[in-house]
Formats: structure tokens, sequence, C-alpha cells
DNA sequence: CTCATGCATCGACATGCGTCAATATTGACA
DNA sequence: TGTCAATATTGACGCATGTCGATGCATGAG
């Protein structure tokens, strides 16, 4: 149960707001900020972006990769994934004429340490 | 629904997808049972209220523990409860007049487990 | 039985969200 | 320059969601 405590507290970084939800009640500031980040990830396609993103090769991704295993349009595509940026979870980077996506480290690491010692009764 | 993958051991159990968004791209059929779940808690209110309930005396909490806490009529709060309820995160028991409700260890260590690896880059 | 209390349900409203077709923007190349 | 390919933006549509007041349903007190 050791944890690791670099990341530093920066008032302005909305991930920096990982209390786990077992150790106290956390704050309405708090829950305000971690709500869109959940909401980020609370779709189907979106969840299934972002896993692909993560174990995709270089744990990254251009659109031209991720278009093909749905069968949606290109535009609700490129909505999800920016709502995935827009939330912080998804960086972007432009190479040529494709754009590559590639999760956000902390972001996935706070999302992560909500949940600590809350599933472990024994 | 007739599509059934082998991967998941009990597709009766919504709870048993919990493989890591970072090992492999899951699957349609696992998004669309994960994104209820975090829709479920993708909610200011219903965030506090999972954490009051998860840090509260005896991991358990009445609806009147909670209700004080927020600025919202109390069907509103009933509403919450019962959101977070149906999609398997609280338990209900009714006792006397007073309705207590418990996270389920399952769910919160299967979207703990979500982000496993996801974090940690090599 | 009657009444008050704790909680759930109902019906209605405004807002938010997922999706698409159409269009715009950007970069590579002849 | 002009054209094609990859991605983003816009505007519109229908459906889902958060909230409320009013009401219903148990339970326990008297």
């Amino acid at each position: 149960m050791s944890m690791h405590e670099s990341l530093a507290p920066d008032p302005d970084d909305p991930l920096a707001c990982c209390t786990p939800l077992a150790r106290e009640p956390i704050s309405d500031e708090q829950a305000g900020q971690l709500a869109p980040l959940l909401k980020a990830i609370a779709d189907p396609v979106r969840l299934r972006l972002l896993s692909m993103v993560l174990s995709h090769e270089g744990a990254e991704a251009c659109v031209c990769d991720l278009l093909p295993a749905f069968d949606l349009s290109q535009p609700t595509i490129s909505h999800h994934l920016k709502v995935l940026h827009d939330a912080g979870l998804l960086d972007r980077e432009k190479r040529g004429v494709w754009v590559y996506y590639q999760a956000r480290p902390a972001a996935m690491a706070a999302l992560g340490s909500l949940f600590d010692a809350a599933g472990v009764p024994a």
C-alpha cells in the first residue's frame, strides 16, 4: 500500500484533486472538479477510444487508427476525442496531416487513486 | 444481445468487466457495461454521496445523515441514491424508518482496477 | 386508530448530450 | 496554383438527465 507522493500540489491543475473517496467526504469543490473527468469517460465510445489509445503501440494513436473500429461518423469520433482532450485526459499532437492522441498518465493516476482502499474490506 | 465474448467469466455480473483499460482495447460490450457505472459517479452530488457513505462510520449512512450536507431537495437526493443503487454501486438496507446505504466493495474494486498500469509509464 | 416522520415515486420543466450531414481548415503533393 | 486527404467545426435534431413540488407509502408513537 506504499504510495508515491511525487505529484506536486498545483492548485491550477484540476488533476491534483485525488483524495481517495473512502478516506473522507470529498468537498463540494473537489466533486465539482472530478465530475467532468468522470463525465468524459462515462460514455462507451469514449471509454473504447481511451482504451484503444492506452493500449496502442507507443501508447498513442491517430484518428485514422481509431475511426475504423466504430460505426460512427468521423465528426462524431472527432467530437469524442475533443471531449477527452478538453477534460485533460488526452494530449494532442499534430504530425503532418495526422493528429496523434495519447493519454495523460497523471490523469489516469488521479482517476485510479480515487478508489484506493474503497474495495478492500479485508 | 446474443453476442457474448468468452473473455468475461460471468456475463450475469456487470462488475466482472474489469480489464484494465491500458491492457488491451476493451470490447464494445465491456464498454457498454462499464459506461453506466461511470455515468453513475459522473455527477458532483453523487460523487459526494458515494464518498460520504464510504467514509462514514461503519461504512454506511442513512439518508438522514446525507441530506443536511446538500442544498438540494429530499427527492433529489433520493433520486441520486437510486441512480447509485441501480448502477450496483450502493446497497440498500431498510432498518425501521431509516434506509441505510453502503458501497459495494466489488464495484469499487472494479472501478479502481480500470486504471491499473494506466498512469505508470515504463 | 390517528398522526407525524423518513424516504420513495410521479409529473413536469429546462438543460445537456450524442449523433449526423454539411462545411471549413490544414497539410502534402503534382 | 490546384487538388486530394485527414481532421475539426458548425448547426440541427431527438433523447437523456438534474431538479423541483406534490403526493404516496411505510413505520413507529400516542
